[in-house]
DNA sequence: AAAAAAATACCTAGTATTAGGTATTTTATC
DNA sequence: GATAAAATACCTAATACTAGGTATTTTTTT
């Protein structure tokens, strides 16, 4: 499988060198580069669709944060890494919970790099192993991406979802009051880091048995 | 397979005929019978999971028709068949209107009740052989189960739609009115008798190829 | 038995979808 | 060139979802 990529980053000669690097490794495809957010949305609403997104937090326009919550509202099947001069926890945790699947620091070799791009393509997250480690943990108990955490509820409740269900129509069903349902329809949002009805469909038909 | 099938009918004695020429069947099991439409309901908010659900136009309480338009918004993925004494034209359609997959009239033989049965339950529709024609030339262009007759424009939007956008974010995409791509996303409830975004996402992640 | 996790319930406010219209313009098809 | 189909746009009102909380009870785990 040929891994599509698109990068954004300020400095030019960075983007560059990743372009040198990545483009001689056999499965990985550069389709598009940007300077800044923006010209990466631009991208997307251009029909680019990239298997994953690389990107620099601090960025002219619009930043790698700002980029990430805007990506992972209007394309959560797009995974985003974070590529970064700074591992301060505070960047850190407001590119993950903004939404990014994985995050490195610029010190990172290539192997690790080539790592890390397959590893979240697959659909996992992965972590520079230069970060403090409390940010694993960190994402671990709040996310959780690959095993799926969600509760028996939960379950339940998204299987309703997925057939079409509303908060009220599952509040009747399973005896519980709508405001129950909406609770556990967030916990649910954050568990999966999936904010709409729609990409909850689309992630239960894809990665659940139902 | 097994087909699990819910029957609905105020005659008692004709669901006690239907009930011993099915269950003499190989792979068809009556799961739940009901004298009108209200009890249907009841049955699946008691978790009944039929694969199909059997019903009589003319019921006190609920009537078929009814029934129909509710099964269909809030149990889309429950196919229903009308099983009528019934043959006009009038009747057939408010049935097909409100969302029902087949018709038959009470004239018909085994044979053809089972062979619609296993139609319907594999995502097709079904129409007694001694319907007035123009009905199922009617279904084809209103409906039209199996092919897809959505246009290029309603295909854009679906996936879209699918995608997790919202109205007003394909409208920014595609530079038109979020009012235009409202009438788009009625236009494609109405041709694919799915009235629910979730179910929409379903349909074409199960039925078209993205 | 205490602590942690899961499940329950409520609130406000904003945004999005659904359902019921009507109506004009553009593009294909005959 | 006429007709039909597709695409566009607008309106109102109701319903549903999303996002940000807080808080209690029940169940499980340690």
């Amino acid at each position: 499988m040929n891994i599509k990529i698109i990068i954004a980053d300020d400095h030019k000669l960075f983007i560059n060198g990743l372009k040198s690097i990545l483009s001689k490794e056999i499965g990985l495809t550069i389709i598009g580069e940007a300077n800044n957010g923006l010209e990466i949305i631009k991208l997307l609403e251009k029909d680019y669709k990239p298997d994953i997104i690389i990107t620099d937090i601090r960025m002219p326009i619009i930043d790698g944060i700002s980029l990430t919550k805007i990506l992972s509202k209007e394309y959560p099947n797009i995974p985003v890494m974070a590529l970064s001069m700074y591992d301060q926890s505070a960047d850190v945790i407001e590119m993950l919970e903004a939404g990014a699947k994985g995050y490195l620091t610029k010190v990172v070799e290539k192997k690790e790099l080539i790592e890390a791009i397959h590893t979240i393509v697959k659909g996992e997250y992965y972590f520079d192993k230069n970060l403090p480690k409390d940010i694993k943990v960190w994402y671990d108990t709040e996310h959780n991406s690959n095993t799926i955490i969600l509760t028996r509820r939960e379950k339940e409740i998204l299987q309703l979802i997925t057939k079409g269900r509303t908060s009220i129509q599952i509040a009747q069903q399973l005896e519980l009051s709508r405001f129950t349902i909406d609770t556990h329809r967030k916990n649910i949002h954050q568990k999966l880091g999936i904010k709409t009805n729609t990409g909850l469909v689309s992630y239960a038909l894809k990665n659940l048995n139902f």
